[in-house]
DNA sequence: GACTCTATTTATAATTC
DNA sequence: TGAATTATAAATAGAGT
């Protein structure tokens, strides 16, 4: 979905794999977020990443 | 991203609707499971339908 | 390491079957 | 409904800053 194809297999390049993980990140809450308004649904995501910081995203309706 | 463009907004017909959730839901598991996998993340991912159905999705890395 | 850029791949809205 | 198709919008891989 880039410039090239990639396998969906751990990414060795650490640099790579944290570039890829804030791009990747960004773009699966904002789907999740979007998922929440369109359907009015409710849903939570977590997500931790490798060096263990914490992200998420929950719809309002969903108990915080 | 298809035909044409929509608004992020409560889809109001409730066919259209139910065929946006289950799209996009699928979408947005695939997601999930890829940044998992790619970013040796560790996620979880809990959405609940309208009608209160429930879906998720968890790395293997995440307590259960 | 967090930005921008853009050529491509991917997801999906509308449609058809 | 429900699954496939397809034209198009959106995400993003790789490169450059």
């Amino acid at each position: 979905m880039g410039r090239g194809k990639i396998a969906i297999e751990r990414i060795d390049n650490t640099t790579n794999r944290q570039v890829t993980f804030s791009k990747r990140r960004g773009g699966l809450m904002k789907k999740a977020r979007e998922l929440a308004i369109l359907c009015d649904a409710d849903l939570a995501l977590i997500v931790f990443s490798s060096t263990g910081r914490l992200y998420d995203f929950a719809s309002s309706r969903s108990v915080s």
